[in-house]
DNA sequence: GAGAAATTGTCAACCGATTGACAATTCTCC
DNA sequence: GGAGAATTGTCAATCGGTTGACAATTTCTC
């Protein structure tokens, strides 16, 4: 075994080692239950960023808002698009195709809703609703890119 | 476009969802300054966790704390080792394989702490030491699995 | 002790996502 | 207007990771 090297972990590298651990967890236990579905957590927040926008959006901006590259969009708005939650509209602008959020797609967002709520209650039970506001409000602060 | 569904969005989802958000970025801002060297985070971290023991670990015990898959673990020690910054040893049990970190491997730790950290404070110089130990306290709180 | 159950490392197959190339289209600016 | 730059959606190739199966070994249980 080699020499140990001591590190010093300060304070800063402690939050983002926690707040990367914790993301990591989330992400995996999100997937999890979206699983059931036969979807990806990212799936749906493709249906809640159309819903959020309230009218169509080009597949490039989606991919802006979820932080995901143009190639992978197309496959998600494609297996969305089967699933008749979602559906491709021609605009004027003959490159762009424009996503919007169908009947379906509004219906499987509704029911899934008090589901995704219930998970993050859970998750955030241990800390007060003050304690939330407080890491809301601190998370709020933190820039990466 | 369909009816917009209302989706009131409480603290606790709030929370969990910049947790998600930020978890995200801070990963990929890491891989980004990782790739220059040819290794992943997570080869990273494998070298962190055998330093932070202080001794050998098996391969099933690096996927433990590494919330990774044992075949995941094969490939990232597989890498590691080809570089030099990691053997593997036999030992009493012949189904394990100790992993031990090499000078090399110490020396690369050594040299990349700094960067490493000047990351995190980066990161984190939104926040005042006090806000940041309180951001440690809160994500303390938090557990998922 | 012997047979069943559990653990360990590895491999092939697969999965979600990214990169880079491409054609189609639109924008820019002279 | 028209030439070159930029944008958009798609596809093939690739990458990091997981799952599930496997053989080797160890541990448990009777």
């Amino acid at each position: 075994m080699a020499v140990k090297v001591k590190i010093p972990r300060s304070d800063a590298e402690e939050a983002v080692v926690r707040l990367m651990r914790i993301g990591d967890r989330l992400w995996r236990a999100s997937d999890e239950r979206f699983a059931a579905f036969g979807l990806t957590d990212n799936h749906y927040n493709v249906l809640r960023i159309l819903n959020g926008a309230g009218e169509p959006l080009s597949q490039s901006e989606i991919g802006r808002r979820l932080l995901s590259s143009r190639a992978n969009v197309t496959k998600l708005i494609d297996l969305l698009e089967k699933r008749g939650y979602v559906k491709r509209l021609a605009c004027g602008d003959r490159r762009k195709k424009l996503v919007a959020l169908t009947d379906a797609g509004a219906k499987f967002l509704a029911d899934s809703l008090i589901e995704v709520q219930s998970f993050a209650e859970t998750v955030m039970r241990p800390l007060t609703r003050q304690e939330q506001r407080k890491l809301i409000e601190l998370l709020g602060k933190i820039r990466i890119g």
